[in-house]
DNA sequence: CGTATTTGACCAAA
DNA sequence: TTTGGTCAAATACG
């Protein structure tokens, strides 16, 4: 038994390891389309690759990250995980089980009291929080819009904050059995400050369209400024929080940490001098930004955002307003196109659910 | 008419 | 028992 489990380990081991080195090897081709003389012309050529090896990479660490959360049984406290020294990474890894958590509740219906079986932790679910902030008569829907096509299930008032939680989960639950949910929270001391709690990762396909020919490369329109903001640990061990305040840091910090584990000089990863360019908009960063992909939808999600740039202030006081979250996925035919893109040769499950606002 | 949201009820974790 | 999270019937919406 332990010869087995000992040769499992290593097994488990070796492909940790390899799952490591072709990232790395990943890196140092990304490294050197970044240190490409048409870096910053923005050719669609050059970029899609750098989007194709940004999302290998991201593939490569997630299932490490997997790897080591399945041999570490869930004990997060013990693992390598925990350890970690890049804390501002929300750590997204496949439980052993693939429905493990929220899952069981439509068994429940099935199963009216026969609870010995479920023996769920909702904690053992990735989460992380952002913040977004609002500006005063912006469009909520474009703030909030992360990219990925919610569905309001349910609001509760908590005790002790002020305005109810709202709470989402990915439109194509059902059909495609995503998992993803989020939850959004007003602020109580500052109500231009949502609160977004993702909470699992998106399995759909929602988000992988920035290799896929149809998807809009322009990025909608942002009227409002946006904030990422570290936020004070609320005391959940579970819990993972961006600390990114942007975007454009957040792949930053994550080529960073490779440069530092992989030994890869710094100066050529610098290019912190394009940060500046965006006085209006938030940049766009293709690699991690999962917009919806269904070219059917996009024009009408973009003309959403920017048509209705102003909502009725008192509207989101404490109701979040009808379909703030973004809507536009809703049908079911999207399904269809989402499965050929499927077969691509990307994963479906992409490994950081980075959400983005759009 | 089909789909999304609302909202009270239900359930499980704390 | 309390509270947060989810379900699902009713309702709203386009």
């Amino acid at each position: 038994m332990d010869n087995y489990a000992a040769d499992n380990n290593s097994h488990e081991f070796n492909r940790l390891v390899s799952e490591l080195t072709q990232g790395r090897d990943l890196v140092q081709q990304l490294q050197l389309h970044l240190n490409a003389p048409n870096y910053n012309s923005s050719s669609n050529s050059s970029e899609n690759t750098r989007e194709f090896l940004i999302q290998n990479i991201q593939s490569k660490f997630d299932r490490a990250l997997s790897l080591l959360q399945y041999n570490t049984t869930g004990d997060n406290s013990n693992s390598l995980l925990a350890h970690s020294s890049s804390p501002a990474i929300p750590i997204i890894g496949m439980s052993d089980s693939p429905r493990s958590s929220e899952d069981s509740d439509r068994d429940r219906d099935l199963e009216p009291k026969d609870h010995h079986a479920t023996r769920k932790r909702k904690s053992s679910t990735p989460r992380w929080t952002k913040q977004v902030q609002i500006h005063p008569g912006a469009s909520i829907e474009g703030t909030l819009d992360d990219g990925y096509s919610w569905r309001k299930y349910g609001q509760k008032d908590i005790l002790g904050a002020k305005h109810p939680r709202g709470y989402y989960r990915c439109t194509l639950r059902h059909v495609q059995g995503c998992l993803a949910t989020k939850q959004v929270q007003r602020s109580d001391a500052d109500p231009t400050i949502f609160e977004v709690t993702y909470r699992g990762r998106h399995t759909c396909n929602q988000g992988g369209g920035a290799s896929v020919s149809n998807v809009n490369p322009a990025p909608p329109p942002l009227p409002v400024a946006i904030h990422q903001i570290q936020v004070p640990n609320i005391g959940n061990h579970e819990q993972y929080q961006q600390l990114i305040p942007t975007p454009h840091q957040n792949s930053n910090e994550i080529l960073l940490n490779f440069q530092k584990n992989l030994s890869i000089s710094k100066d050529d990863f610098n290019f912190n001098s394009t940060h500046h360019d965006h006085p209006n908009n938030v940049p766009y960063i293709p690699s991690f930004n999962n917009y919806p992909s269904s070219s059917s939808h996009d024009h009408q999600d973009y003309n959403f955002l920017t048509n209705s740039s102003t909502i009725p202030n008192n509207n989101f006081v404490e109701n979040f307003p009808p379909s703030f979250n973004n809507m536009s996925a809703g049908t079911s035919q999207q399904n269809e196109a989402d499965y050929q893109f499927n077969s691509m040769g990307f994963e479906s499950n992409f490994p950081f659910d980075y959400q983005r606002f759009s």
